[in-house]
DNA sequence: ATGATGATTAACT
DNA sequence: GTTAATCATCATG
C-alpha cells in the first residue's frame, strides 16, 4: 500500500526518520524491483549543501513542487541520487535515499549492476539508483501513482534509529541529519 | 588494511 | 574554469 501525500507533507527531518524500514520499489518492464530502506538523509532549504539553499535553478527545480515526487540529480557526471521532496510546494526540501536492503527482484539488481555481491547492490545513494534502473527521466515523478514509490512496511522505533552527519558533502557537513537503522549491514559507511 | 584518483555533466562564477 | 549530496579502481603499508 502506498503512503497518500500526506505523509510527504510534513518537516523533512520528520519524514526522513519515518522513511526509515519503508520499501522503495519500482515496477520496470524487466519486472519488480524493491528494497527496504536504511538509510535516509534530510536537505533542509536553509541548509548550505542543499541545492535549494541558493535559490531555484533548472536543476533543483522539482524539490519545488509538490510533497511525494522525486528529485533525480546527476552528481560528479555520471552517477545520480534519488531523492524524496517533502514538507510543502514552494519549499525545497528533499530527503536523499542512501541505501537500500534488497529484496525482490535481486537477478535484476545484479544485472543492472554487473555485481553479484547483495552488499554491493544498493549500499549507496548512487548504487541503488543503478540497481532499481532509476534515471534522470524520473526526475518530478509522483511517487503516489506511477511505478516508482514506496510502500508501507515497518514502523521504526526512535531507540533503533541512529542519527549522525552526513556523507561526501563539504558544506553542512556537520549538522546531524543522516540517519539509518541501528544493527544493519548495509549502510553504506561506518 | 587505508588512501588517492579518474570518470564526466550541469550549473554557477 | 571550477565544483559537486559518489563510486570503482589502483597504489601503497
Amino acid at each position: 500500500m502506498d503512503f497518500e501525500r500526506e505523509f510527504y507533507a510534513k518537516p523533512t527531518v520528520h519524514v526522513a526518520k519515518n522513511l526509515l524500514g519503508q520499501i522503495l520499489y519500482h515496477y520496470t518492464p524487466e519486472g519488480m524491483v524493491s528494497g527496504k530502506i536504511i538509510e535516509t538523509e534530510a536537505y533542509l532549504q536553509n541548509d548550505p549543501a542543499c541545492h535549494a539553499s541558493r535559490g531555484m535553478t533548472k536543476r533543483n527545480e522539482a524539490m519545488f513542487g509538490s510533497p511525494g515526487l522525486a528529485y533525480v540529480y546527476l552528481i560528479y557526471g555520471i552517477y545520480a541520487c534519488f531523492n524524496i521532496v517533502t514538507f510543502k510546494e514552494g519549499v525545497g526540501e528533499a530527503v536523499l535515499i542512501r541505501a537500500l536492503e534488497p529484496l525482490e527482484g535481486v537477478a535484476l539488481m545484479q544485472k543492472n549492476r554487473q555485481k553479484e555481491k547483495l552488499k554491493d547492490l544498493c549500499s549507496g545513494p548512487a548504487k541503488l539508483v543503478q540497481a532499481l534502473g532509476i534515471g534522470l527521466e524520473h526526475n518530478k515523478q509522483d511517487l503516489i501513482k506511477g511505478f516508482l514509490g514506496i510502500k508501507k512496511r515497518e514502523k521504526i522505533k526512535e531507540e533503533d534509529i541512529i542519527t549522525t552527519t552526513r556523507i561526501g558533502i563539504k558544506l553542512g557537513a556537520d549538522l546531524p541529519l543522516r540517519f539509518y537503522l541501528k544493527n544493519n549491514e548495509f549502510v553504506s559507511k561506518k
